[in-house]
DNA sequence: AATGAATGAGGATTCATTCAT
DNA sequence: CATGAATGAATCCTCATTCAT
């Protein structure tokens, strides 16, 4: 059952797709209000009727992605309750690059690249995001610890953020190289070291 | 032995150095010529003497880079002997986001996150240089299994993919935190696993 | 006796205060309609309800200053019977221009000093109010003659004008020199001069 | 013989002319950059080549205005000496007024009446060239008063204030009235008053 | 009478690049 | 080699106004 949308909320809505879109594809610089609107069917000032400014914008278009997180409206695991699970959340990513040819990264990292020191409520915004996507894969291994499957030694957390941090650097190692190879492969690395955790 | 560099090259280097810290600050598309003149502290037309445009000089900002790195003219450690040397190449890095309070990246991933598939010569250059970044850890696993001190098992070559990626995701989401915690904890983790294929 | 006003004139109203404290304030021309809307409170289109545009909207200002000229609503002398009356008159506007920090003019000539030749229209609308606003100070003088106080040669027009003209002179200067003196010991000598008149 | 102009400050020049002109005919907030650009027959970006911004602009256009007067490049009388300089010097604003057709005002004037709160330098500026026009009237009153042909009580600066005061005061109740006849017979009063003051 | 979405022209400003000297 | 004036397309944004509900 889809919330009903305010009448003009659908073409705020489509900036907002477009701007994702463009923004993933392109970066945020490289994209100018013109495209967006062009891409969205939409004219000159509706988008000043919408966002206050561009960086209003994208703080949105993160806000947007956030609550699609929230609500579940992303096609990535959030519930990881098994290997299995872990397994096809590093293959949701493996997969999204080798269908786009590693032709982009993380949507989100693409955004937070281009930030600069003067942007600090996106960073925290997109940092909130990072964390959000971390935490399924904090709560997998603290559950595997509380069955007493894990060794004492094992942290969930930092083991959660490892696994994260090969996700983002197996993106964007994998657009510059545009292949996924060497993604693969440290996931299966990766793999190996989670599991040496088991008891 | 240093090349004596023709008088006029040293306009050239200016521009250049002064291109490359601003890119890495805020971006290719964030920063116009006109920053990169100011900052350099050339006129108009010098720019276009000595690059034909704008993403000419994007290539000779990543070209030099690259040159500098051949040269070992950059200041991390390129022969990698020991496990003290490995660590020392991490930490290289974390010290540097640390020193900087986090508030940039990879310099050639902030390149590379905002290039689009029709750059694809750029997307080149920089692979090489993370290629030729990895090699010398590369060359560390293969001297040490040549030593046989290594299983059978350790694949040089995709350990030091899973050393590089670790670094770039590391320093991505470090950028996205403010802090090298999680940096830290994963090098950490990484160092267990790769020491697990000691014999 | 007031007229009641009908229920959605308070609507109108209140955009026309706002507009006349934002014209008073920076001018016409720097005044968009959205900033009186949201001065005033009220919706987008209850303006176009009210004014057929903004060109409108400047003559209702105008218009209803006028009214209120009229109607004695406004808090400066308009019966001017005595050398106190016109001394009281001239502190009016001296007061005035202290009280905001000589930060803006007389309201009417802002919007005055705004018009082109094709305004000519609001142009005589204030020209009306200025004449209104003299007219109790020519009526002084002609009361004072005809009571032969005066010389035969005291023009009562032409020594309103002058008051006038000295009056918007001073609050023009007092505006760009953020200080009432010169204001002040001009009309000092103003009165000097009128007092000369005296039999 | 005329300073000889930078290649390019010609440009500058009519940039700054048309600026002016504009300014002086319909005020500073009813021009746009691209009005000016057209009438100065300049390029788009010429106009950001010589000048910051439009408010930048302004400074010049008064800084250039202030110069000329330091220069004596404009056409009205700096030295007045004789009671027949001073009339000349009221009669060139009126005459100004009536070959206009009482359309405009003072060129500073118009730009000062504008400004807000906020813009205080160009205030300061303005007020300036109002002390540089005034001064010459001081002078002639010092002069007058060290001959010993006025009397002990004049006060030659708020004199000279007074007569500042009229004639803008003039200026903008003959623009409002688009007729000079009050402004004439106010300085018609006003120097009956000011030979008061002779012995 | 009221709401706020939609329109599109025009505003100021910046950009990469070229040209004349 | 070097200077900086010139170009014009493109960028972000604001404006007055209208329309649909």
């Amino acid at each position: 059952m889809q919330a009903v949308q305010p009448r003009g909320q659908k073409t705020r809505s489509k900036i907002l797709q477009a701007a994702f879109e463009l923004f993933h594809k392109q970066g945020v610089n490289a994209t100018s209000v013109d495209e967006i609107l062009a891409k969205s069917g939409t004219g000159k000032s509706q988008f000043y009727h919408y966002f206050k400014s561009k960086e209003a914008l994208i703080h949105a278009v993160v806000k947007d992605f956030f609550e699609k997180l929230c609500n579940k409206q992303l096609p990535f695991k959030l519930e990881i309750k098994t290997w299995q699970d872990l397994k096809e959340w590093f293959a949701f990513f493996i997969h999204l690059q080798d269908d786009i040819c590693c032709e982009r990264g993380c949507p989100m990292a693409t955004i937070g690249y281009e930030l600069t020191a003067k942007d600090d409520s996106i960073r925290q915004e997109i940092n909130h995001i990072f964390e959000l996507t971390t935490q399924p894969i904090v709560g997998f291994f603290v559950h595997l610890k509380a069955q007493g499957k894990l060794k004492p030694s094992a942290d969930p957390r930092s083991l959660a953020e490892l696994c994260f941090i090969v996700m983002q650097g197996g993106l964007l190692v994998s657009k510059i190289n545009k292949d996924t190879a060497s993604f693969k492969t440290s996931v299966s690395h990766l793999f190996a070291y989670l599991k040496s955790f088991l008891k």
